[in-house]
DNA sequence: TTGCTTTCCGAAACCGCTTTCGGTTAGCGT
DNA sequence: ACGCTAACCGAAAGCGGTTTCGGAAAGCAA
């Protein structure tokens, strides 16, 4: 255990063969004789030697390290999923032990200059991005470049890039049809800006499961709201003040659904009884909130792994159109939907009323 | 925006100058004309010049970048605080344009190979590591290795190294004494295996604060569990079958804290009122439990980047042991702490033993 | 013995950048 | 006109690897 570093150098005078001869060996030529190369290699273990990583891929001219940028938005409850998705990219990579980058940009300007530089620079040959807008300039950027990358999520125009997104068109049709079958004729969406290409997606799917099951959509239960848990909370609040309130409630995420649950709960009403609330995210921590969260879920792990393969099959030459994956979120039921309750309902209406 | 990365030979020929040259115009030094080095930096940044980083570190012999082992155990609820601390890192790294790796270990041996190859390989100039163990072999092996880091959290021996961590014995004098004054003369501790050393500290300040109270530890009450909501729920069911169970609870982490809560209320106990429950972390998610859970909360981003300051700080040549800090957590007061319910409680325990 | 493959390794160029060391030119005083 | 110092830039040697190319030694057939 020493501390300088032992180069091929030092490793190559100790065996006194060149260096040259050395890499050879340690890179499995076939120009080297067995035993020679079973000596290099058991000398070289035993002088713990590491080839020096900087200078191995300046050499090869490959930086066998990928970029990860982290969402910006969001960081209201921070982003519980990160910590999935990067262990399910660390996975993917260190099958060919290769190097995760990760990026946290304060602005878009920020995040623009990172990465012209990474790529620039030879840090990184390959990167992945997560929620694009629509028209995102990191995909125009990233094309320009000529990097290859990946998109967690995706945009209208998405046919000449990479991305793995779940299908959040079908999983609002599924959590707006749930709610239907359970008697709700009037459910509202709350969601985000739809710069957001995600947010639209869904804010989609709510409104084609609405009409496709015979209902009107109405604007006034579309609320888009800050994409955070104090957004939800007030959506919900402006839904329930409503002169016709709804009975149930998507969200485009669990933590707004989060706010959306405190909102109710304040007024005294009952979520899964009075009002029925569907989240999206499947955060596990959606057990344990007042009542559990009934979600939409989706595996994060695997989003990461399948982000990493998918990359370093671009990186390796695959047409980056080839890899789009689609999965579809599973509805997961806990305790936040429930039957329309016909005569609650009523009451609560009145009441309000009465209030106002 | 071309896809060839413009080198400094290119850039050379471009102006009409040598590599050298245009090298040491780029870096400010002084023995090139104003004129010349305008010139050139002007030229760099039409033609997109970015200097390639394996090479330029490779010739300045510094990686100018950190690693961050992430931690293997609590992957339950996926660990919502490594985004803030990573977030932290970044910013603290990002003064100085350094980079972030970020390695996500398998197994113990696993996070001992890496730690090994990250630095021989040159590929860190430092690295941060998290929830040490008693004697932990990561620092041993980074201190033979003379490579610079820092510990998230500390061990018992913790003088010769640097460490930024919460000091978890008095967050959990603070916890016991607040359920005391209370009223609370049966307060349970409910922790996770010894080995690691915020386990034992939080243990330690359970101990003495129970004593210097005046009251007796009972070791009936002190529940070692799994790090993760399950082990919590589990060993509150312990607790809870005790003959004389406890009325309040000091929990590891906030994670184990909401599966206490979920033993309790099934119950038909109300947390915070029949039983109290304290955390450990501050999760902006305790908001939206059932009850919102009471906690002894952290800054999670603020220790990300102070860890990052400190290890640029050694690696810069700081004596490691002038870098540790001791952050206290405060006492987040939410739901799930209140007074002593003398008569629910005898009401309850007499129930149990008519059941049993 | 000669000649011709193989087998194995040394020599050297190169990856792209930094940095030291000299040498040329310009500017100044005298 | 001469010498001398600054100011500026070119040349070249690394940094620690990889990879091509060529040549010496060894093997075999004739």
């Amino acid at each position: 255990m020493s501390a300088k570093p032992v180069s091929l150098k030092i490793l190559a005078a100790h065996l006194d063969l060149t260096v040259g001869t050395v890499s050879r060996a340690l890179n499995g030529y076939a120009d080297i004789s067995p035993v020679t190369r079973e000596r290099v290699k058991r000398a070289a273990d035993e002088l713990g030697y590491r080839a020096n990583q900087n200078a191995r891929r300046l050499s090869i001219g490959n930086p066998e390290t990928v970029g990860y940028l982290m969402p910006r938005i969001g960081s209201s409850i921070a982003q519980p999923f990160v910590a999935q998705l990067l262990q399910g990219l660390g996975e993917a990579l260190s099958k060919r032990s290769w190097d995760l980058l990760v990026v946290q940009p304060n602005s878009s300007k920020d995040e623009m200059g990172h990465i012209e530089r990474m790529v620039r620079s030879g840090r990184v040959g390959g990167l992945v991005i997560s929620r694009p807008i629509k028209n995102d300039p990191r995909i125009r950027l990233l094309q320009d470049l000529k990097c290859p990358f990946v998109v967690h999520g995706r945009t209208a125009t998405s046919d000449d890039y990479a991305w793995y997104d779940v299908d959040g068109e079908d999983a609002f049709i599924t959590a707006v049809n749930h709610l239907v079958s359970l008697g709700h004729s009037r459910t509202a969406f709350i969601g985000a800006p739809l710069q957001y290409q995600f947010a639209q997606d869904r804010l989609n799917g709510y409104r084609t499961a609405i009409q496709a099951n015979g209902l009107t959509v109405d604007d006034e239960l579309i609320q888009i709201a800050d994409f955070s848990d104090d957004g939800g909370e007030i959506a919900t609040n402006m839904l329930l003040d409503l002169p016709n309130p709804p009975t149930g409630i998507v969200c485009l995420s669990d933590t707004m659904a989060l706010g959306a649950l405190a909102a109710i709960r304040s007024r005294g009403l009952q979520p899964g009884v009075d009002v029925s609330v569907i989240g999206y995210d499947g955060l596990k921590f959606g057990i344990h909130s007042n009542p559990p969260l009934t979600t939409m879920a989706q595996p994060q792990a695997h989003a990461g792994r399948r982000l990493g393969d998918m990359l370093l099959a671009i990186i390796d030459g695959d047409d980056p159109s080839k890899h789009q994956e689609l999965q579809r979120a599973q509805l997961l039921r806990r305790k936040t939907d429930g039957p329309l309750q016909t005569a609650t309902v009523q009451t609560n209406v009145s009441n309000r009323e009465e209030i106002q």
